[in-house]
DNA sequence: GAAAATTTCGCAAACGTTTTCGTATTTAAA
DNA sequence: TTTAAATACGAAAACGTTTGCGAAATTTTC
């Protein structure tokens, strides 16, 4: 279908979209004014119980669709938050959206997904990109190049609200929302020492992110504890490439003092792991056992099954969005609180950390 | 930080949010007209270079940031791209979705991502939501619950350009990507003849989706060309939850007239075969050989590893996005062309479909 | 040197809403 | 019957852009 308007100027006529009807036509084809169709649709107590009827169901019956950005312009709210996550091919970040959405989708909020790719520079862009108001607020998770927090801050002075989870930015005076990072690896190493590990390794993607520098505390209280000493070499520094990774990984697995344990701090790193260990003659779990935080579905399938830290993702999703949905509909919200706000993980023990 | 306005009818002042300063503001500080300040930001030959100049360097020290809503408002587009999936949590999707950002985010649009969870009145709702010009355009792969289309059909003849991708839509004339679904599932079924499975069954979603007619196609012809007739029984049925599917699968192998092939037209078939598999004493692939389409970049570390079809996702992905902005970007293209355009997938064998 | 053409900028309309205020009409109170 | 209050609606401003047209100022042409 198509429409045809004259144009102001030059009073030609114009093909344009047919975005619909406006509530201008509308409201002259009820001849009543904009503004009586505006209240009316609203449910104004100005507006008789009368002509809102009539205005409701010509609305229906001309199928009208208010302009959302209209409506942004003027009450400078966009009802669309942003989600910015490190990467997107990722059980953990794709429960995390889903639980997000099934908040926000209830309250009529759209959701701009972005990915980083773990690039700070792809971040800062994105960032960038958010100043104009295109979100009303931005949920998070910081890529791990991510040091300098100059470009967060901006946003969140500027008064936009702004909530991380998982890998969260301290600097930032707002909430998060992350799980026992701590408790978790420090139950998992325990566990790792617990089925007979001497020599555990570490696997972390920075030594920037908030989740490697909590995971890798609770790991060396878990050594100190049981009398260990963390060796430095046993705290492997990986990158975004999985490839790179395996490689990294199979190099330490080959080393005179190799590791007979591991704790991941991220799934991909633990599916490196495996990986290198197909390139060796080793053998999970019998000469090197492997705990990892993930939230695969299908660690139970792997060969062999992965003992996981798993994470209540959709949860943490949810409870961001209430947070935010809160925040941006009720009236005279105060600013968020600067609080870390922990949802406990499960840990679940399988092949790959067994004895036998 | 915090701006104070007085307002227009009242005169007192308000507090507001700093969505930084407009282009009226910009405008003043200059001493020039609003409209001359933004002929000179979008480099109109109007404009001298002398006042660009200014008013560039201006824009920035201000850290001007133009109003998206004001420009969609007035333009009539918003610069951004809906994205609808049956669901997140997948392999397949994301890398489809990641091609897709890769191509326009370098243009400046952003990506609304909605997620039906296979679930047609979610997906008649979003769609819905969509009516209004939100996005500039629709790129989807539809529920498998999807069989009367008006809810696109709708949306595609207000002229919104709708692109389907893998489960897609012929009803709707307009431009479909899809992998070579009935070639790739007769080699898949002819692989496992050769492997000497007598007794292939087939699983699926839902039997309107595109990519099960196409793929069921491949695998009939793939059985009658070997001489074998199509068994009913084993052209299974399934839905979205995992725990009924693999209930299912596990009736289907407990049966006397079990399969010992399996092709998957799905990723999370197979997944939920394993499952299945895992609770009888049959052995894959000794008593039961499984090729699937899947996606997962893990697919070699499953237990056993997974022979699969892979799609290539992300090349979809881009090739989506490069024709949206072609249509959006350049001025009077033609509407989007009803065409199939297909980009083939690729089989590695592993040891799933082994013999042994 | 006058006319014509070009360069450079400002005015104001328009996009489609929401909301303040004014006002006519009806209802309630005195 | 007057007056006050309540009800129901309209006029117009405002949000922040873009752009057609008009019009000075300058340069080019003859």
């Amino acid at each position: 279908m198509i429409r045809i308007f004259n144009d102001f100027y030059t009073n030609k006529p114009k093909i344009v979209m047919n975005n619909g009807i406006s509530l201008k036509e509308l409201a002259a084809e009820l001849n009543l004014a904009p503004s009586t169709v505006s209240r009316a649709l609203n449910d104004s107590y100005e507006i008789s119980e009368a002509t809102k009827k009539k205005v409701i169901s010509m609305a229906e019956k001309l199928n009208y669709q208010p302009n959302p950005f209209a409506r942004s312009l003027r009450e400078n709210k966009s009802k669309t938050i942003a989600v910015i996550i490190p990467e997107r091919i990722n059980y953990f970040f794709s429960q995390v959206i889903d639980g997000i959405e099934e908040i926000t989708s209830e309250h009529g909020y759209h959701l701009l997904v972005y990915s980083t790719h773990e690039d700070v520079e792809k971040e800062k862009k994105i960032l960038s990109l958010l100043q104009n108001g295109r979100a009303d607020a931005i949920v998070m998770s910081v890529s791990s190049q991510t040091s300098d927090v100059s470009h967060l801050k901006r946003l969140h002075d500027r008064g936009l609200p702004i909530l991380f989870f998982d890998r969260i930015c301290s600097e930032i005076p707002t909430t998060k929302f992350i799980t026992n990072d701590y408790e978790s690896a420090f139950e998992g190493t325990k566990h790792l020492i617990q089925q007979g590990c001497k020599k555990i390794a570490f696997l972390m993607l920075s030594k920037e992110l908030s989740i490697t520098k909590e995971r890798h505390r609770g790991y060396v209280d878990a050594l100190k504890m049981s009398g260990m000493e963390p060796e430095p070499a046993f705290s492997l520094h990986c990158c975004h490439s999985d490839e790179d990774n395996t490689q990294l990984i199979w190099e330490l697995l080959l080393s005179s003092n190799r590791p007979d344990g591991i704790l991941s701090s991220v799934e991909k790193l633990a599916l490196a792991t495996y990986q290198a260990v197909k390139k060796t003659n080793l053998s999970i779990p019998d000469d090197l056992k492997i705990i990892s935080f993930s939230n695969m579905s299908i660690a139970g399938l792997l060969n062999p099954s992965l003992t996981t830290i798993t994470q209540p993702a959709e949860t943490i999703g949810e409870e961001c969005a209430k947070l935010l949905i809160k925040k941006l509909t009720k009236p005279r919200q105060p600013d968020l609180l600067n609080q870390v706000i922990t949802i406990p993980s499960k840990i679940t023990i399988r092949e790959s950390t067994l004895v036998r």
